[in-house]
DNA sequence: GCATGTCAAGTTGTG
DNA sequence: CACAACTTGACATGC
């Protein structure tokens, strides 16, 4: 059966996750700033439960985590870590129980890092800071059984082939939390689906396929023959396989790049109908438009 | 209250 | 060269 997921935020549901800058955390001495943090990462955490909770209500199966869930975690100067939070202990529990909600309900769990996590840069500091925002989000994942963490190739530097290489090589070194997790998707003007499928074979890492990225960013495969790829790098792993799907917002003329409020039904591809697994659904209108294409193409409620 | 400017980070393409 | 776009606005500030 075939479930939809929420990407990070709601439209209707009151459930806001919260954000610190670093500019304002900074003007706090360092108890207070671990009091602020431990305040919004609380909050935040209970959002999450909230969440979990609402996406079962509302028969929707995979809700994506949004990054800073723990504001300001890598960062170099105000960084921290739950043991050092006066509420640690009360945070890392309010994550158990969204692992215990989340199995109960069957509710999948997920993470895309953000543009500035690349494996493939050729500079060492973008490479490490890389890896920090990694074992951060593995962290968080163990915590909350989330079983993605999901990257794009990141840039190409004047040399594809280079480039890639990077990439195999650095997720080859991955500690275990992360790669075990790691997942590659294409994206909509550097790497096809194309170019990473022999990274992910070399690799034994799924890829996830973004199917709105690749009619940006066509590479000669049909979108059944990328679907084919993406079904067999999950399932080799006896994994449930995943998919990305938005709308453009000004149509296909033009720039379609950014992300329409809705998904225009005839975007979906039909033969995903029939599969095992898991559609990201990327749309301003969020649970909205969820439930909205749910009815348009008549797709079974999951719960 | 509400409008507006700012926010850690990388890379690419557009105007 | 500046700036928007990327998976996503939220928050502080000033009126």
């Amino acid at each position: 059966m075939l479930r939809l997921g929420l990407c990070c935020l709601f439209n209707q549901a009151q459930i806001r996750f919260r954000a610190a800058t670093a500019k304002v955390i900074k003007k706090l001495d360092r108890p207070g700033q671990l009091i602020r943090l431990g305040e919004l990462c609380l909050d935040n955490a209970c959002a999450l439960v909230a969440a979990v909770e609402e996406v079962h209500r509302l028969g929707i199966g995979a809700f994506r985590v949004s990054s800073p869930l723990l504001p300001l975690y890598t960062h170099p100067e105000v960084g921290y870590c739950l043991e050092e939070l006066p509420n640690g202990d009360e945070i890392t529990a309010m994550l158990s129980s969204v692992r215990v909600l989340k199995d109960k309900h069957r509710i999948r769990l997920s993470f895309h890092p953000d543009q500035f996590t690349l494996l493939s840069s050729p500079r060492p500091e973008v490479t490490t800071a890389s890896l920090r925002e990694l074992e951060y989000q593995a962290k968080l994942a163990v915590l909350i059984g989330a079983d993605v963490i999901n990257i794009h190739g990141g840039g190409v530097y004047g040399d594809k082939s280079s480039a890639l290489l990077r990439l195999l090589q650095q997720i080859s070194v991955l500690p275990e939390l992360v790669r075990s997790r790691l997942t590659l998707e294409n994206d909509d003007h550097s790497y096809t689906v194309k170019d990473l499928l022999p990274v992910c074979e070399k690799l034994s890492i799924p890829l996830i396929y973004d199917v709105h990225h690749h009619r940006c960013n066509p590479d000669g495969l049909t979108v059944a023959e990328a679907t084919a790829a993406c079904l067999q790098s999950w399932q080799e792993l006896g994994r449930e396989p995943y998919f990305h799907l938005s709308s453009p917002k000004f149509g296909w003329q033009g720039k379609p790049r950014s992300h329409a409020d809705f998904i225009d039904s005839a975007d979906f591809p039909i033969e995903w109908k029939k599969l095992n697994a898991t559609i990201d659904i990327e749309a301003k209108a969020k649970e909205v438009a969820i439930l909205k294409l749910m009815e348009e193409l008549a797709l079974p409620s999951w719960q």
